[in-house]
DNA sequence: ACGGGCACGTA
DNA sequence: CGTACGTGCCCGTT
C-alpha cells in the first residue's frame, strides 16, 4: 500500500518523512495521562504509546516511502555554549519521560526504522539536514515536529506536520499556512521567534513583544537585521524593551538557526522501511503491557507492503520428513534405523540409583555438560490433554535428524513397543515438559522414564521470569523464530470450521513444527546451561523433582466429600444470613461482593470517612479498612451493624467459595483432588499449584483451618503426615551470612525469637516480654523481604521512630546479616542476576531503571530471590530424597502435597513410624549448613489433625 | 467472551 | 511504603 506513492508533478521521487523524536515523545507525554499508561511495575509508557500511535497514523495518512527519526544526544550541544540556560526547562523533563526514550528507540529498531543522533547537535539540526537532503534529492518531504523552529525549513516541497492542541490533530504547515498564521514567510520565522522568545526552550524574548508586534516590525523593516539597524526609530515601551534586549535577540537568532549541512553518513535512499522484527516488537510490547490492538495497529502499518512476515520467518525452521506409523514392528525397525547409537542401560529403569544423591550433604556436579549429548538426542512430542487424573493422549511424534514418525493408534502391542523404546533410549530423549508428557503417556499405561533434557525446565532455568503460553512463543523468545500463523491455527484448533481433512493436515503440520522447535530449542538451551554451569541443576534437581511431582499429581489428595458438602452448606447458610442482615441495615440489596457498590453505601450514603485508597484511586473496602471503620463508628449504630454483617459475610462467603472450588475440583472417579504443580512459574524457583491451588488452603484462623479436616487418607491408608521446616529462610540467612550470633541462636536450641530478642534488647531471655518477642519476630521475618521501617511500623502498630531504632539495634547485633543482605543487592547490580546456593539464577533488569519505584522494587526482589530460592532448592532436594527413601524401603506411604516448607504424606497402615523417620531425615539432611535444619512432624486422621 | 481491578487465601 | 503465588467476583470493553 505504502510503496510507490503516485509521483507529484512528475518530479517527485517519493515521500520522505522526517520525525523529531524528542518533540514527538514530549508531546505524547504531556498529552496522554501517565496514570492510564503505566505498566504494573510502574514504568510509564504514555510517550511510547503516543509515539507508536502517532507515527502509525501519519504513515497511514501520508504513505511515505522513506523514513527517519532524529533524536537529541545526551550532553550539551554548541548551543549550550552560547546560551547556558538553553532548553533549561526541557532538560528538566520528568524522569518518567526520559525513561521512555530508550524504549521508543527499541521500538524503532524492532520496526526497522532508522533513527539518527549526532553528538554535539540537536535532533533539530539532523532534521534540518535531512529535510534539505530530501528536498535536494527531489522528494516530497514531511517533517513531523512539535518544535516551531522547524518552520524555517518550510518551502514548496517541505511541509511541517505540527501537532495542534489535541495531540492527534496535525496541522500541515506550508508556506501559506505560516504566512497566514504568523504573517511572515517561513524564512523570516526565526527572526520572529528570536524577538518573541520561546518559553518551551527557556529562551526569553523581548518583554511585551509577541507574534503580532514581531511580525509587524519584520514586515515594516524587512527582517531582523534591518530592525536592529533601525532600533532607535521604534518608539514607545516596546521599542525601549527591544533596545534593552538587543543582545539577547541576536543570541536567540544565532541559536535558533538550524544547521542544514551535517554529515550524517547516510543518503535519503538508505532510509527505506526495514524488516520488522515481530518477535522483538512482541517482547517489547508485552513488557510495556500494550494490548494486541496496539500491536496489530503498528504491525499493520509497518508490514503493509510485506508479503507475509510469517511465511518468510517460518522458513527458517526445517520440518522433518514424517510418516504415519501405527504398526509396532515398523516403529521398531524405524527406530533401529534412525536412532543414534547410544549406550544402552538395560539394567537401569527410570529409578535413580541411590548413588546419585549422597546421604549427607547434597552436591551438584556443576562441571557436568550436556551440549554434546543433546546433539546426539532424539525428540518426543506428545499431544493431548495432560491434566492429572484425566489425561488422554491423542498423538505422538518421535523425531531424529530430520526424520519423524507419527503414532496415533495405541494398541496393547504399541504400548509395549513404546515402553521398550523409552526404557532403552530415554537417556538420549528430549521433551518439552517431562511432567506433562509423563501424564500423557501414563494415560495409555506407559511409564515415561527420566529424559536427558527438558526444554521447558531448561528454559525456566535460563530465564525464570519469562512466561510463554505456547511453544511458539518460547521459540520466538529464545530462537527468534516467529511462527505466529501456526500458533493461531493451534488456538483455533481442530474445531468444526473447515473441512475435517484440511484441519487434520494443519494439525499434523503444527505437531511437526513443534517437534522441530523442541529439537532446536534443546540445542540452544543446552549451550546456555553449559555456559552457566547449570546442567547439574537440571539433571540433579529439576528433572528428578519433576518425576516426583508427576507421582504426586497422579496420586492426588483424598477428600471427604460429605464433609466438604456439609461445610459448604453451613457456610452458605451463614453467608446468606449475614447478607440478609447487611441488606437490612443498608436499606437496599447491595451486592456485597461489589467494591464499587460498597463504596457508594459506605462513603456516600453513610458518609463514613474513608481510610486508604486503592491503586486506582478509589477508596478501599478491604477487611482492614472495614475493621477500622467499625472501630471508629461506635456512635453510629446503623454503620456498626452493617459493617459487622459485611465482615461476617466476607469471611463466610470466602470460605464457602474455597470449599466449593474444592468440591468442583474433585475427580469423580477416585474422589481425589489432582492439583497441578507448576514447576516453571515462580521466578524464585518455588513451585506453584493450580487447578485447584492446594497451597493456599486456609491455615491462619480456626474457622478456615477447619477446611483442612476434609483432606483425609484414602482407602488403604491410615493417616496423614505433615512435616515442615521451621524458619528455613532465616536459617539460610544465618548460614550464608556467616553471622556467628545468629548461627549460635539456632544452635542453642532455645526459643529462637526469644533468644534473638534478648540479644537485640540486651536483656536476659527470661525477661523478654511477649511484645518484645513478637516485634523481633516480625523484624526477623521482614528481613528477607527487604522491609522498610515504615512497613514494619505499620505492621506492629508502633511509631516509625521505634521501628527505625529496632532495625538499627537488630543490625547492630547481627552485623554480618546486614552486610550479607547489602551484598546480595550490590552483587545483583554488578552481575545483573542473583544466585541460590545451587546456582539457580534470576535476572534483575529493574535494578538499572531510572524510575525509583521500579528500582526499589527490584532491589527488594533481588534481596529476597536467593533466600526464597535457596529454600525452594532445599525443599526440592528433600522431596527427591524422601520419595527415593520411601521407594527404597518398599513402603506404600507416598507424598501427596508440598506447601513450600511443608510436605504432606499419605501413610500406609503400620508405616507411621518408619515413614515419618524417613521423611524427617530426608528433609533435615537435604543440605549441610552451619545451622541445623529443624523439621517438625505430626500425624493425624486428617490434615488438620496432623498439624503440630 | 475477555481482561483489569479488587479482594483475599497460602508460605 | 516487604517477597512469591492463584482464584473468584465485578464490571467495563469487545
Amino acid at each position: 500500500m505504502r510503496a510507490n506513492t503516485p509521483t507529484v508533478e512528475g518530479t517527485s521521487r517519493g515521500t520522505l518523512l522526517v520525525v523529531d523524536g524528542h518533540s514527538l515523545a514530549f508531546r505524547a507525554f504531556f498529552a496522554l495521562p501517565v496514570e492510564n499508561f503505566s505498566t504494573s511495575s510502574g514504568q510509564a509508557t504514555n510517550a511510547v504509546w503516543g509515539f507508536a500511535t502517532m507515527l502509525s497514523q501519519v504513515i497511514d495518512a501520508e504513505h511515505p516511502d522513506h523514513l527517519a527519526v532524529a533524536f537529541d544526544v545526551k550532553g550539551g550541544t554548541f548551543r549550550n555554549q552560547m546560551l547556558p540556560q538553553y532548553k533549561g526547562t526541557r532538560d528538566a523533563a520528568p524522569e518518567e519521560l526520559l525513561s521512555q526514550l530508550p524504549l521508543i528507540q527499541q521500538m524503532l529498531t524492532a520496526l526497522g526504522v532508522t533513527y539518527i543522533e549526532k553528538p554535539g547537535y540537536e535532533g533539530d539540526d539532523v532534521i534540518g539536514t535531512l529535510a534539505s537532503m530530501g528536498d535536494q534529492a527531489g522528494y516530497r518531504t514531511l517533517v513531523l515536529s512539535g518544535d516551531r523552529d522547524a518552520f524555517q525549513l518550510i518551502n514548496d516541497d517541505i511541509t511541517v506536520l505540527y501537532p495542534g492542541h489535541h495531540f492527534k490533530d496535525l496541522k500541515h504547515m506550508t508556506p501559506d499556512a505560516v504566512q497566514e498564521k504568523y504573517h511572515v514567510s517561513p524564512a523570516q520565522y526565526p527572526d520572529l521567534a528570536a524577538l518573541r522568545g520561546e518559553t518551551a526552550d527557556n529562551i526569553p524574548g523581548v518583554p511585551g513583544v509577541g507574534d503580532g508586534f514581531a511580525a509587524k516590525w519584520i514586515n515594516q523593516y524587512g527582517g531582523l537585521e534591518q530592525i536592529i539597524e533601525h532600533a532607535d526609530e521604534i518608539s514607545g515601551k516596546k521599542g525601549e524593551a527591544l533596545r534593552e534586549n538587543i543582545e539577547q535577540v541576536k543570541l536567540n537568532r544565532s541559536v535558533n538557526a538550524l544547521v542544514r549541512d551535517l554529515d550524517l553518513g547516510v543518503s535519503v535512499s538508505d532510509l527505506t522501511f526495514g524488516q520488522v522484527d515481530a518477535g522483538q516488537l512482541d517482547d517489547l510490547f508485552t513488557k510495556l503491557e500494550f494490548g494486541v490492538r496496539t500491536k496489530n495497529r503498528v504491525l499493520k502499518t509497518f508490514n503493509a507492503d510485506k508479503p507475509s512476515g510469517d511465511v518468510h520467518e517460518s522458513s527458517k525452521l526445517e520440518l522433518p520428513h514424517v510418516e504415519d506409523v501405527n504398526d509396532p514392528h515398523v516403529v521398531e525397525t524405524w527406530v533401529q534405523n534412525h536412532f543414534p547409537v547410544v549406550q544402552e542401560h538395560l539394567h537401569e529403569r527410570h529409578e535413580r540409583s541411590s548413588n546419585d544423591i549422597p546421604e549427607f550433604g547434597f552436591e551438584i556436579d556443576s562441571s557436568t555438560r550436556c551440549t554434546d549429548k543433546v546433539k546426539q538426542s532424539w525428540t518426543l512430542y506428545a499431544e493431548g490433554t495432560s491434566k492429572p487424573g484425566e489425561a488422554s493422549l491423542s498423538a505422538l511424534m518421535i523425531a531424529v535428524h530430520g526424520e519423524a514418525i507419527r503414532i496415533d493408534v495405541f494398541s496393547p502391542d504399541m504400548v509395549q513397543c513404546l515402553q521398550r523404546l523409552f526404557d532403552r533410549y530415554h537417556h538420549s530423549m528430549v521433551v518439552h515438559g517431562y511432567k506433562e508428557h509423563a501424564h500423557l503417556l501414563g494415560s495409555i499405561g506407559v511409564e515415561l522414564p527420566e529424559p536427558l533434557f527438558d526444554t521447558k525446565l531448561a528454559g525456566y532455568l535460563a530465564h525464570p521470569d519469562f512466561h510463554a503460553d505456547t511453544l511458539e512463543q518460547v521459540a520466538a523468545h529464545f530462537l527468534d523464530l516467529h511462527i505466529e500463523a501456526q500458533a493461531e491455527a493451534a488456538t483455533q484448533g481442530t474445531l468444526d470450521f473447515d473441512e475435517p481433512e484440511e484441519n487434520d493436515s494443519k494439525n499434523d503440520e503444527l505437531i511437526l513444527t513443534r517437534t522441530a522447535i523442541v529439537g532446536l530449542l534443546a540445542e540452544y538451551l543446552a549451550g546456555v546451561l553449559d555456559k552457566r554451569e547449570q546442567f547439574g541443576l537440571l539433571k540433579s534437581i529439576e528433572l528428578p523433582v519433576s518425576q516426583v511431582l508427576h507421582g504426586m499429581e497422579q496420586v492426588g489428595a483424598q477428600v471427604d466429600m460429605a464433609r466438604l458438602v456439609q461445610m459448604r452448606d453451613q457456610l452458605a447458610a451463614d453467608a446468606a444470613q449475614a447478607q440478609e442482615t447487611a441488606w437490612q441495615f443498608a436499606g437496599e440489596q447491595v451486592n456485597l461482593q461489589s467494591p464499587k457498590q460498597l463504596q457508594k453505601i459506605l462513603f456516600e450514603d453513610m458518609g463514613l470517612k474513608p481510610t486508604k485508597k486503592t491503586k486506582s484511586g478509589s477508596y478501599t473496602t478491604n477487611a482492614a479498612a472495614l475493621q477500622t471503620l467499625r472501630d471508629r463508628s461506635y456512635d453510629n449504630d446503623r454503620a456498626c451493624q452493617f459493617l459487622d454483617a459485611l465482615l461476617m459475610h466476607r469471611e463466610k462467603n470466602k470460605l464457602k467459595q474455597i470449599v466449593q472450588t474444592l468440591i468442583d475440583a474433585t475427580n469423580r472417579h477416585d474422589g481425589r483432588i489432582h492439583t497441578t504443580f507448576e514447576q516453571t512459574v515462580a521466578a524464585t524457583g518455588r513451585l506453584s499449584s493450580v487447578d485447584p491451588n492446594l497451597q493456599n488452603i486456609p491455615n491462619r484462623d480456626p474457622a478456615g483451618r477447619e477446611i483442612r479436616s476434609a483432606f483425609v487418607p484414602g482407602e488403604g491408608f491410615e493417616s496423614l503426615l505433615s512435616s515442615d521446616y521451621s524458619q528455613v529462610e532465616l536459617r539460610i540467612m544465618a548460614d550464608l551470612s556467616g553471622d556467628e550470633a545468629l548461627i549460635e541462636a539456632f544452635r542453642s536450641g532455645k526459643d529462637f525469637h526469644k533468644y534473638v530478642a534478648s540479644l537485640v534488647y540486651g536483656i536476659p531471655v527470661d525477661d523478654i516480654t511477649s511484645d518484645q518477642r513478637s516485634h523481633v519476630k516480625a523484624m526477623s521475618y521482614g528481613l528477607a523481604y527487604g522491609l522498610s521501617t515504615y512497613g514494619l511500623a505499620q505492621q506492629l502498630k508502633i511509631k516509625p521512630k521505634e521501628a527505625e531504632s529496632l532495625k538499627n539495634q537488630y543490625f547492630a547485633t547481627f552485623g554480618k546479616v546486614h552486610e550479607y543482605l547489602e551484598s546480595l543487592v550490590s552483587s545483583a547490580r554488578e552481575k545483573g542476576y542473583t544466585e541460590t546456593i545451587f546456582g539457580r539464577r534470576r535476572y534483575f533488569p529493574g535494578l538499572k531503571s531510572p524510575n525509583r519505584a521500579v528500582r526499589d522494587a527490584a532491589e527488594r526482589a533481588a534481596l529476597n530471590a536467593p533466600i526464597q530460592g535457596s529454600a525452594a532448592d532445599i525443599m526440592k532436594i528433600a522431596m527427591i530424597r524422601a520419595y527415593d527413601a520411601l521407594q527404597e524401603a518398599n513402603l506404600g506411604s507416598r507424598l501427596i502435597l508440598q506447601i513450600h516448607d511443608e510436605l504432606v504424606v499419605e501413610i500406609a497402615p503400620g508405616e507411621e513410624k518408619q515413614a515419618t523417620a524417613l521423611v524427617k531425615d530426608a528433609m533435615e539432611h537435604a543440605v549441610t549448613m552451619a545451622v541445623p535444619l529443624d523439621v517438625s512432624t505430626g500425624i493425624g486422621s486428617d490434615w488438620q489433625l496432623a498439624a503440630h
